[in-house]
RNA sequence: GGGCGGUUAGCUCAGUUGGGAGAGCACCUGCCUUACAAGCAGGGGGUCACUGGUUCGAGCCCAGUACCGCCCACCA
């Protein structure tokens, strides 16, 4: 070793994390070893798509941990000499995006209108240049592998060709359509939104009943309601078929109060005749069931809420213009006045929200572009009936099946600027039908009267091109080198919140072009909560920056928190796991130091002297195949805490110490296993730490390239020595035993301690690492431990000792009396399997011969 | 309204097919032993939510109860 690295590794007691990252991360970069080939077929390679962040995100705790699984499974193939790509790239989220540079521009005491669109969508663009790079800088942060040369965004050029092929494809086949129709209203983004955009809160809102006098009679029929206001758009009033109590009244009709418009008395099984009075408002304009029922039943339907959340001129002179909740404290006043309003209770119930924008859902009817999913959805179920996209765990895989066997058409288009502009063109002047295309018509014009196109102003949801992602990347809708090497991707890991909006998508579309299941696995893994059990959230201000915990413990430790905090289920996040993460890369650093610093120039080999040489070989590749195994099986928690523990407990713990005279003699076995071992446990750690990894693999004399290139450990069985194990595990709970009595007994720490031994001698390291001297001395036994006999001394404290013999007699006794209890059980002895209660007995017996013992 | 998951040490979580309850952190005691004090050695700590059942034996299987969380859902 150059004298100047070891000056530096001598001094060097702590692990950085700071200096190392930025630099091993630029070698790995110059490596080129993130971006492979495109050769080779997709079984024999490995491919992943990362989910694309949002670009105008930030790494949050759910991208690390996620990025953090991909990563160890990506590096661990590479590793294992498979050609390995892993998409990165980033969405352009078109409200999310929209609304940024909306914010920019109204500091600017502008909005987009006064920009227009063209100049609009070309500050986004500039937005995107400036800051869109963000977080792929911070997925480098994190060390992960991703091929940076094959970045892509969802609206580059590539990209939109793909979306703009299966827009028109599913527009052929008829999937495809629009259709004036009830949408979710989204008034915060003014765009309509999907289903899966929706979620439902708990609201208490104030339960209005309002008498409508029916027709020609001195009836009224009582409605229910919580929004009032949307009465001026009611059209009828519906009954139960069968309810008795209106009976006469289907098919007459009842006054609207304020607006004095004839509603029929309709009667529709929809109706429940347990609630309120049985009596129903429809108001198929501005809500969804009612919608159904107007539909069903040819009512007509009026609107009275715009886009804006303000009442339109539908709703009458005294409404238009107020917004939605001055209509409704209006309308509830002007009912009071007629003496309409019967009653007033609060109710509490779920109500639409937008996910996006938080704002309460206006449904409402217009002119939008719908995908029937129906015909997609039936070869998707089947490959996941049939596992051929296996979700794990696998409770997930009926969530999945169950969403997609009742899947309603999907709304695409948006009221956005940013995004993809829909690929339709229409001619103002004549009635042709408009023109779908792949590419824009060039020339412009209307093919029947020469009239120039316009285009649809609508754009597509962000997740209808996120749903190609996986072969959108890869190039297609072309037959490219990537496809065919890369498709279908190895895996996919992702949280469950977007298993519908863009898992199963994926799996839809994939199958549909490309003809093939994106990806064989999908795992999801769990939610990381803030540490009180809260969402994490920028909102709440509960989220925990993934970027602040690696400045302050690194990557390395991060990357390992994570994985082993991780679980099928939510967790909290932990920094206990962090830390331990980082007090691992110290204690790789230091155990290091040991090795390289004191290993004789030999080659590492596995060539052992002694048992604990055999033992630990043994437990190294047991390791390996174990932590290998957790790691297929997306067992990352437990492949992680497995590593930790054989290299903390029994490399460092035990291993190291009991060898650490023939290190220092120079002895070269030692060396040559020491190096060889810790070259192994680099390799197998390398896809969960890769900096520190890299960073001792620099100092390792075996040293060629870099580590995340080097071959990954196959465990050897024919190192596996059940014997050893035996031997040496018998070894250390002797010590350990030998130990403890010592500190019973109140023995000085540094005072060196006679004893004898009765049958077979214990191993060298016991006597030295518990501090006693074997020897055939005939002085007075004054305890025993296992075939230890502690020889009298004025270094013991002879009622400390005696002390400590009366505890363990106790002990020896409940235990000999559990043992008996359990066997004089004869249910026990008759049912239970013959080894177990064999296992039984022998403790009894070396319990009994224990306590004999010590008299 | 349906469905799913959870309840185990002070905290955060593991616990394979039923066979003497584990880890990390925290805590207590003793150690600056020339790899590491972000360390080493030793130790204390649990009615496995509750109730019943099955079994020789239950944290684990069955039935029910109570809380907590998530997903889906068009009763105004």
């Amino acid at each position: 070793m150059a004298s100047a690295i070891r000056e530096k590794l001598e001094a060097t007691t702590r692990y950085d994390p700071t200096e190392v990252e930025r630099r091993v991360f630029a070698e790995w970069i110059e490596g080129g070893y993130f971006h492979p080939e495109a050769s080779g077929a997709p079984e024999e390679n490995f491919s992943v798509s990362i989910p694309p962040p949002n670009v105008t995100g930030a790494l949050h705790m759910g991208h690390a941990l996620n990025g953090s699984m991909q990563d160890a499974l990506v590096r661990m193939n590479r590793m294992r000499g498979r050609n390995t790509l892993w998409t990165l790239g980033t969405d352009h989220a078109g409200i999310a995006t929209q609304a940024v540079v909306e914010k920019e521009l109204k500091k600017e005491g502008k909005s987009r209108h006064d920009l227009g669109r063209e100049a609009f969508v070309e500050r986004v663009w500039e937005w995107k240049e400036q800051y869109g790079s963000t977080i792929v800088e911070q997925y480098k942060r994190l060390g992960a592998s991703c091929d940076y040369e094959r970045e892509r965004f969802t609206l580059d050029e590539g990209y939109v060709r793909a979306v703009y092929r299966v827009f028109k494809v599913l527009f052929d086949k008829g999937y495809i359509y629009r259709d004036n129709y009830m949408v979710n209203w989204d008034p915060g983004s003014r765009s309509a939104i999907s289903d899966l955009e929706v979620e439902n809160r708990e609201v208490e809102d104030v339960l209005y009943s309002i008498d409508y006098p029916v027709e020609g009679s001195d009836r009224v029929l009582t409605v229910a309601t919580v929004r009032p206001e949307t009465m001026l758009a009611d059209t009828a009033v519906a009954v139960n078929p069968g309810d008795e109590r209106y009976a006469g009244l289907v098919g007459k009709h009842c006054v609207l109060p304020l607006v004095g418009r004839r509603l029929p008395i309709i009667a529709d099984d929809h109706v429940d005749v347990e609630f309120g009075t049985g009596a129903l408002k429809i108001t198929p304009g501005h809500d969804v069931n009612d919608f159904e029922i107007g539909r069903k039943n040819g009512l007509e339907e009026i609107g009275v809420i715009g886009p804006d959340g303000r009442m339109t001129e539908e709703a009458g002179e005294s409404y238009a213009g107020l917004t939605v909740a001055e209509a409704q404290a209006a309308v509830v006043e002007a009912l009071r006045a007629e003496g309409a309003l019967r009653d007033e209770q609060p109710y509490a119930h779920s109500v639409p929200f937008s996910h996006r924008s938080g704002e309460r859902i206006e449904p409402l009817i217009s002119l939008q572009w719908f995908c029937r999913m129906d015909e997609l959805a039936k070869p998707a179920i089947e490959v996941v009936e049939r596992d051929e996209v296996r979700i794990v765990p696998d409770q997930w895989k009926r969530v999945y099946l169950e969403w997609m066997r009742e899947i309603r058409p999907w709304c695409v288009s948006r009221q956005l600027w940013w995004g993809h502009r829909i690929p339709v063109w229409y001619c103002d002047a004549c009635e042709v039908k408009p023109v779908v295309a792949e590419v824009p018509p060039d020339p412009c014009t209307c093919p029947e009267c020469g009239a120039p196109l316009r285009q649809e102003d609508d754009v597509l949801d962000t997740w209808f091109s996120s749903a190609l992602w996986p072969f959108a990347t890869l190039g297609w809708p072309d037959d490219t080198p990537e496809l065919r090497a890369f498709y279908p991707n190895s895996f996919l890991t992702t949280a469950r919140e977007i298993l519908f909006l863009w898992v199963a998508r994926m799996v839809m579309t994939g199958i549909e072009f490309p003809g093939d299941v994106p990806f064989r696995d999908v795992y999801v893994h769990s939610v990381i909560q803030a540490r009180d059990g809260r969402r994490m959230s920028k909102s709440l201000g509960t989220g925990i920056d993934p970027l602040e915990e690696i400045d302050v413990h690194g990557a390395d430790a991060l990357r390992f928190g994570l994985l082993a905090m991780s679980s099928t289920q939510d967790v909290r996040y932990s920094d206990a796991k962090v830390e331990q993460g980082r007090d691992l890369t110290n204690k790789l650093w230091n155990a290091s130091r040991l090795i390289l610093l004191n290993a004789a120039a030999v080659e590492p080999a596995p060539s052992p002297l002694h048992v604990e040489d055999r033992w630990i070989l043994s437990r190294l590749e047991r390791t390996i195949a174990s932590v290998t195994e957790k790691l297929e099986a997306y067992d990352f928690a437990h492949a992680a805490q497995e590593a930790y523990s054989f290299f903390w407990s029994e490399l460092c713990d035990w291993y190291l110490e009991i060898v650490k005279p023939r290190l220092y003699d120079g002895e070269e076995e030692v060396s040559a296993i020491l190096l060889w071992s810790l070259e192994r446990v680099l390799a197998l750690l390398h896809p969960l730490m890769p900096f520190v990894t890299e960073e001792v693999w620099h100092h390792h004399p075996s040293r060629r390239g870099h580590l995340a290139v080097h071959p990954f450990p196959e465990a050897d069985q024919s190192l596996f020595d059940p014997a050893a194990e035996s031997d040496v595990e018998g070894g250390i709970r002797l010590t350990r035993r030998l130990r403890a009595w010592r500190d019973m007994a109140e023995v000085p720490v540094g005072s060196t301690l006679a004893a004898r031994f009765d049958g077979v001698e214990p191993q060298e390291f016991v006597g030295r690492l518990s501090r006693f001297e074997f020897g055939d001395g005939d002085a007075e036994a004054v305890a025993s431990i296992g075939p230890v006999r502690v020889l009298a001394s004025d270094r013991l404290d002879a009622e400390a000792v005696s002390a400590r013999v009366e505890k363990r007699r106790e002990e020896l006794r409940s235990e000999v009396e559990r043992g008996e209890r359990k066997l004089a059980n004869e249910g026990f002895v008759a049912k239970a399997p013959a080894e177990v209660v064999e296992e039984e007995r022998g403790k009894l017996e070396r319990y009994r011969s224990e306590l004999e013992e010590l008299g």
